[in-house]
DNA sequence: TTGACTGTCCTTGTATACAAGTATACGTGT
DNA sequence: ACACGTATACTTGTATACAAGGACAGTCAA
């Protein structure tokens, strides 16, 4: 049985409301400290957060409604298995939604700021080294810089709602196989062709950028079968 | 005070769950019958549907997630006003994300099966003439089945989710502003460039159709600002 | 007339009680 | 040993009671 240490509040806090409980959870198996299958309880949770039930269940609704939890009545509450699926809709949702980004801000240019923010993001990646959880937030930051840029920041939240599952991976793989160096290059080279205003070579390297993840994908499918629910051969 | 008729459960019905009050409500607001502003009553709600609060909360917290219903503690909660911000943002992840299906349904082909779907769609919009329910489910029929033909199927429910806000304008302006015989054509004409394998023309093409659109959100802000949030100049 | 106060009724937020169904350990009979 | 029924302790789904705060009409005083 995992007894990793999880998000908790110390004890003898104040309860949690429903948004701080989604967000705890939410992060929790994001970052895989909740595995898939992975068995919640409602009373539980209460117990946890210091509330009733209520609250616990509109945070329930909310992972459900993202993919991240299944409920079985009157069975109990299940992390989701990752979902080859949603993955597979998530990075072409990412991937054309991404590209979309990176074209606007090649042909228009972007400000300054933005610039700036752009390089900001890629230095705390260097910083970070490989500390996933560091990395991670700096390459969202990267990649959220180019939707802000363009003024379409809340693009991102929709690439963020689909990136959950894909980013169970991400963290699965971050530390082991995943080639830090070659992804900051990658940043590098696509932050160079949108100050060049080269809509198609900004183009191509982000879908080369973006394809990494596959090959990951597909290899940690073989290392753990247990955490991952083969939706598609099936179908 | 407004009196038409909505989805209403007939008298002695059998009680409603979480599910069906959400995506009744979320139907009343799409298709305006909810208008933007308008309050609710999580008590009214549990009578009209017959249950307690609680599924009505359960379904009241899924349509804050979608943006479509705004609660405001202790003070009551609304039906969102039209966000302007929300619409050029469900316009650009709808463009981005169709423009990648029909490239990759223009590349890599079709089915027969999927053509089938297709024309069936089209065919259905010519027989739905100018009712607008009836038009939209038929376009939105033929916009679903690309992604279906490329085996993406559930990119669709991602351009759904977005489409709501967007939707209310559609509803607003159908019936009067509409040219139901361009879209019709331009449907016939993205057809025609993906059997053709043109990735270039249906890209076009599709692009020419979804920027209609576009036009008919600026006259409708012109004509009913009381609706519609212009959350976009005041940033 | 105007302003502040107050009681009442409303709202949503939370806790809890109950309903209905499932998993499981345990005893019993064969 | 093994199959089967049963009690029990769970699970989530739903209804209801209560808490906390806002909206508003009416009252009273200046």
């Amino acid at each position: 049985m995992v007894h990793e240490k999880r998000s908790l509040p110390r004890p003898g806090e104040t309860p949690a409301n429903a948004a701080t409980i989604y967000q705890t959870i939410r992060s929790d198996i994001v970052r895989m400290r909740l595995r898939p299958g992975e068995r919640l309880s409602e009373n539980e949770l209460g117990l946890r957060f210091r509330t009733s039930r209520t609250p616990v269940r509109e945070a329930i609704v909310r992972l459900v409604d993202d993919g991240l939890i299944e409920v079985w009545p009157q069975r109990g509450t299940f992390v989701s298995r990752i979902s080859l699926k949603a993955v597979k809709r998530a990075r072409f949702v990412r991937s054309a939604l991404e590209l979309a980004v990176i074209r606007e801000a090649a042909e228009h240019g972007i400000s300054p700021a933005a610039l700036r923010e752009v390089k900001r993001a890629i230095a705390e990646q260097e910083r970070a080294g490989s500390d996933p959880h560091l990395f991670a937030d700096a390459d969202d930051r990267f990649h959220r810089a180019f939707a802000d840029a363009i003024g379409y920041g809340d693009i991102w939240s929709v690439v963020e709602s689909q990136k959950a599952q894909f980013d169970r991976i991400r963290f699965l793989s971050l530390p082991a196989v995943t080639p830090v160096d070659l992804l900051i290059r990658q940043h590098r080279a696509i932050l160079e062709a949108v100050v060049a205003r080269d809509a198609d070579t900004a183009e191509k390297t982000l879908r080369a950028h973006l394809s990494i993840v596959v090959e990951t994908t597909a290899a940690l499918m073989r290392t753990n079968p247990d955490l991952i629910n083969d939706d598609i051969s099936e179908n």
